[in-house]
DNA sequence: CTATTTTCTAGACACTGCCTAGCTTGAACG
DNA sequence: CGTTCAAGCTAGGCAGTGTCTAGAAAATAG
């Protein structure tokens, strides 16, 4: 056997990998530091150089899930056409993203990622802004019905997103309360003013 | 000092008390079975004929949560006057639970909660036939309609809920969007089969 | 009064996250 | 090229946890 170099390389990369394994597998309860390391092939406590918390493991696992959610928005939106179409895609793809990862979302929205500074809630910013480009380029800066909206079309796919994950609803209801949520937004008032620049 | 009884009595009850306590200041992480035994005045093995689990313990105060949510929305209900006045009135109870106690919400709509048995899954029907009852009297049962209503604005509760826990929102912003939302969703075609018996 | 069941105690075990001291290695620098 | 130096890793230890067990104490039932 070749003993394993002391070095390992890229040891976080794969503690990353092999961490959101065991939190599909095993929940965030699942996920221990020292298990990861065993599995990784390295001490208990190497993980200690790139994540100085369990904390941090899970906050950087956060921030990962944030930037693979917006990428998956932003190629939903990549290929969309006619204009109320694009935000049923991007809906979709947001729900989708949660369905499948459900246990990521959980740490994404996590109580414990309260305070405003720090990479997590950056990479959440970032979601909002690719959120904020789905509609449109913005007509007048600060538009008050524009950002209501927003936060509108933000609540009613995280909520959709929970009543499914959490087995309120079935994937398949879920996918009509989608559509209709996506319906009755754009048939608002607050719409008006994105669909007629 | 007179030394406790052996047997404390109601044990059950002041420990479901004391972990809210704990639930409250520390969150989920923060629950401890043993300090909560020492606070307790117990031994540490004394939660176990009370809860089997920790997870028991968490299923048990998710229920809790679950019935005091569906009272705070029934008395909310209770002294509610025109139609579309209900409904802001029960989201801004549904929020304001929320908020004021997150880490209870938490818990609630966790994915471990899965299993469509158990008291927990049943006290969040409860919660939901509530929220049927708040949209009056059914016309026809098995209402397509007003079911994906109840749906939607499920959803819209708990996403706005979620992002303001989640600090994504501000208090305020949150509830202008409660508003923003209650107003989309009455005025979309879903509602007229609701404001038209 | 006795038998049984519930409630609690006390000890043990495996496991966890975190801390510390020290070894190994690759890289930077004179 | 040789020497520092910092980063990455090992190994041991500590306090704390959840869970299991055997058995004592008390409430309850017969």
């Amino acid at each position: 056997m070749t003993p394993r170099p002391f070095h390992h390389g890229n040891l976080r990369a794969v503690l990353l990998e092999q961490a959101e394994v065991m939190l599909r597998e095993g929940g965030v309860d699942g996920l221990s530091l020292r298990e990861l390391a065993r599995q990784a092939g390295v001490s208990h406590g190497a993980p200690r150089s790139h994540f100085i918390d369990r904390q941090a493991l899970l906050d950087a696992l956060a921030e990962q899930g944030f930037d693979r959610l917006t990428d998956q928005v932003r190629s939903a939106l990549a290929g969309a056409g006619p204009f109320p179409e694009r935000f049923r895609l991007v809906a979709h793809a947001y729900v989708d993203f949660a369905v499948d990862n459900a246990a990521v979302m959980e740490l994404m929205f996590a109580t414990k990622m309260n305070d405003a500074a720090g990479p997590v809630h950056a990479a959440a910013t970032r979601l909002f802004q690719t959120l904020d480009e789905a509609m449109g380029p913005s007509a007048a800066p600060g538009d008050g019905d524009r950002d209501r909206f927003k936060l509108l079309f933000a609540a009613m796919m995280q909520g959709t997103a929970t009543l499914i994950t959490t087995h309120r609803v079935t994937r398949s209801q879920g996918n009509v309360l989608i559509d209709d949520a996506t319906g009755v937004l754009l048939g608002s008032h607050l719409a008006t003013s994105l669909l007629q620049p």
